[in-house]
DNA sequence: TGTACATCAGTGAACGCGCGTTCACTGATGTAC
DNA sequence: TGTACATCAGTGAACGCGCGTTCACTGATGTAC
């Protein structure tokens, strides 16, 4: 690469690295300005355009980056467990925490812009969370404990269920890391750790014990599901 | 009520439903300015101050109805369950998402300012769902199907994630309805009503069988928790 | 009931500020010979 | 290797716009007598 083409690399992801930080300061997407992101940047507001048409087309791109982060951490927990199928759920859930509070920056955007207020961007989002579930839905097809749940719907409910709780627990987490008092950040960083080890077995006995009632047709739009009483 | 005191309240209460109509047409909160409010509601901008210090007072005095409102609808889920213990997951799953349909706007505002641009606005809806979590709690704990479970931090971690997967299965719900092509809409609704019952019972079978493993002490910061492997 | 004064929701002009975007430019880096 | 020209990331002035906020105001409604 050009010394040219190099430098011209360096401020582009300088860019979307000051927007990334912005986000996960608790600042809005939407309201983040290209003068703002280019000042930091140390760059005059014109600049920008060498780089992104707007800030729209900067947020896509960050995404793609923040999807891959995503997508890598889960990846590396679920070949963890492939590996090491005996692992305590305490042990995977901080394994899980560990990276989130690493890397908790591209946790905050994803989910915070989620339902965010760029519409293009919340389509993005949900693209990447219909690819990570698909993602959770093929490990969980390699795995031992889930092998008796046959049905794709099934697999997907539950892989879409663990993306969503996935993303409470880190953000929950993150939030408590912002907690200044120490001792009081230890105390609930361990209830919450807790809370989440005691969901996460709630759902593996709900696995565990998961035999569908069968439904007459497949055809979804006359689909009854099963109907057990709830609660 | 006096007539001047009447038509204050009147324009009052339009400045925040203008506000809330904005936040469900995804527009972020923080992007929402005084001026844009009060000239939605036919009034010059600084009629505004008449009755808000900033849109951030306006903001909260809003997350109060909003939070009002979702308390109100997970309440009478929860009544109807205790009156008709047997009702079918899939007619309780309905009944949620029809409160949905009707009133989407405080659902859209809630989840969406979550994580959203106001600190001030986070910390109040971090309030309202402990609340909520309570609430859901204690109906629990008036349940036979979860009399079983006792200690409660476990019901605590699971009336939490009962709330979390309630504000998903709403944005869900929300997001589907805004499909154009209504052929398209109906299949997808039915496989999304589909998976949030297959959730739901995934979750009931997790409680059915649950049976917790003591802790050794309740300390929580010492609290080893269960320790089934995960998956 | 009628009158004189007080209250106060809403008005309209004005302000300084940060915004996105345009344009002509500069000067270091790249390329052709 | 040296020279002459092309490329292009970054500059700086300028623009019109919507923003929050101030201020003195208006006139319908409320209150005291």
């Amino acid at each position: 690469m050009s010394l040219r083409e190099d430098r011209k690399q360096q401020s582009h992801q300088a860019l979307l690295d000051a927007t990334l930080a912005l986000s996960s300061q608790g600042r809005a997407f939407s309201t983040i300005s290209l003068r703002e992101v280019a000042h930091a940047v140390g760059l005059v507001p014109t600049a920008f355009y060498r780089h992104f048409q707007d800030m729209e087309q900067l947020g896509l791109e960050l995404l793609d980056q923040v999807a891959i982060h995503l997508k890598g951490v889960l990846n590396q927990l679920g070949q963890a467990y492939l590996y090491q199928p005996n692992t305590r759920t305490k042990t995977g859930i901080e394994l899980f925490f560990q990276a989130v509070e690493y890397h908790p920056e591209p946790w905050i955007f994803f989910v915070a812009e989620r339902w965010g207020g760029s519409a293009v961007l919340r389509a993005g989002i949900e693209r990447e969370i219909r690819f990570l579930t698909e993602d959770v839905m093929h490990e969980l097809e390699k795995m031992q404990a889930a092998q008796h749940i046959q049905s794709s719907q099934d697999l997907q409910a539950l892989a879409q269920m663990l993306i969503d709780l996935s993303l409470n627990w880190a953000m929950g987490w993150i939030h408590l890391q912002h907690q200044a008092d120490p001792e009081l950040r230890r105390t609930q960083s361990n209830v919450f750790k807790t809370q989440s080890v005691l969901q996460m077995q709630l759902l593996l006995r709900g696995i565990l014990h998961w035999h569908r009632i069968p439904t007459k047709t497949a055809d979804p739009s006359i689909s009854t599901a099963t109907s057990t009483p709830l609660i």
